[in-house]
DNA sequence: ATCGGAGTATGATAAATGTCATATTTAAAA
DNA sequence: TTTTAAATATGACATTTATCATACTCCGAT
């Protein structure tokens, strides 16, 4: 009993089941997850799995950031999609029954649960709920995908710059000192929006000199977001 | 009996549920399905629905070839997904409980049907192999989603342009004459590959004068699919 | 504190793509 | 068959974006 109220703590107090598909989970449910769950910690710039890679399961994300990404014929490294706490990694493939059709990695410093397959599909075959929450996770991220292919097709680079800026703004917050607080190279930017590094380096300092962002090293602070919305249409 | 019978036949029949999620369903679900659905016909250009639209079902696909596309603001129409015979409509938006995020508009003459929600979301509950077939479609569309992505920040419109012939040519075929099956205007193969029409009647001329492709009054003939596959990479 | 390398910045130039104007062709309607 | 509007084609040019070269700057390791 003592150990079973152990291991249900283990999960039942983790942010991340209040955020995911998993929030639909029973009592019984959450002490399995429990019992199966093995956490990780991974170092910025680690990677949690790579392309191709066959994964068994999915991991939760408890803190830090993480990135979709796939590297491609020409050594560019696309990045797909960024991830943070409350967000489930690796739900596509293992539905799919497919190896990783992208890598994940640590963009920051970060803790992730792996939920082995098996209790995936146990839980969606025995709870309607979480079955329904993960479907609607899944086209969550459809919807997402499919508006972000219109951008890229439909926008210019520096539209979807400044759209990239207004997201990392509103998604992953600021510093105290108003930097953005997830910190992606320049070129992990350029990554995220489709083009050359130099090209978003020279965009970046265009943004700066218009005052729409102020460049404080590396890091990047929001001046003026009503003109970057406007920008970004 | 004999209506049971009767009823039945008209979905037991039918080439697309052997093809879609529906395959799952028991010979009671098909006939629940064949009395909850509705068929439609729907001439060439015409909607089955317009984007914002809300639905309260999904559409199957029994006949002709349709668009998923959503109109930017600065007025070109960005077609992101054609879908044929076998492939359900609006799922994504059903169960998200949003409306439609995208206009479907048939590119061919089309045959669907409709099916109400409530029944979708009772085969979901209730058919456990019906959910999952569901689910892997939707990972699927995001798997193709997340790659069109990668391939529009990656690759030239010359590449996509490529691709996209390619893809006709693969998922729809040719005619007797060895034109494409999918007769796509300009406008709309250039909203297929995110450029400009005249960017795409340009590339398409090039294409001609290399002989990769034959252009033959409106409709195209692939004629060097390998060079043209080298070409896409 | 200094060094060295990765990351950032910028210039010069080339290549790709978009835009606008205009001609030509196609296919459907009269 | 003729007519006509829409679709296709092409030229000229502007703009955007990529590429290559080089310089600068930050920050951690020594």
């Amino acid at each position: 009993m003592q150990e079973i109220l152990f291991a249900m703590n283990k999960c039942d107090q983790c942010i991340v089941r209040q955020l995911t598909s998993l929030k639909a989970l029973n009592k019984e449910e959450v002490i399995k997850l429990a019992n199966s769950k093995t956490t990780y910690s991974i170092k910025k710039g680690e990677a949690i799995f790579e392309e191709g890679e066959i994964t068994n399961g999915v991991f939760c994300v408890k803190d830090g950031i993480g990135k979709l990404s796939k590297l491609s014929a020409n050594g560019k490294d696309q990045i797909v999609k960024l991830v943070k706490s409350g967000e489930l990694l690796g739900q596509r493939s293992m539905i799919s029954n497919e190896p990783a059709n992208l890598s994940a990695k640590a963009v920051a410093d970060m803790e992730v649960c792996f939920i082995p397959k098996a209790e995936i599909i146990h839980f969606f075959n025995n709870n309607n709920q979480f079955s329904m929450n993960l479907m609607q996770t899944v086209c969550e991220d459809l919807k997402e995908s499919e508006n972000d292919k219109i951008a890229l097709a439909q926008k210019t680079v520096k539209q979807r710059l400044a759209e990239t800026l207004l997201y990392l703004h509103a998604t992953f917050g600021e510093n105290t000192d108003k930097t953005l607080k997830v910190q992606l190279t320049r070129e992990e930017l350029a990554g995220m929006i489709g083009t050359a590094t130099e090209s978003c380096i020279r965009l970046l300092s265009d943004f700066n000199k218009l005052e729409l962002i102020e460049l404080v090293g590396k890091k990047i602070v929001l001046k003026n977001v009503k003109a970057l919305k406007k920008l970004a249409e």
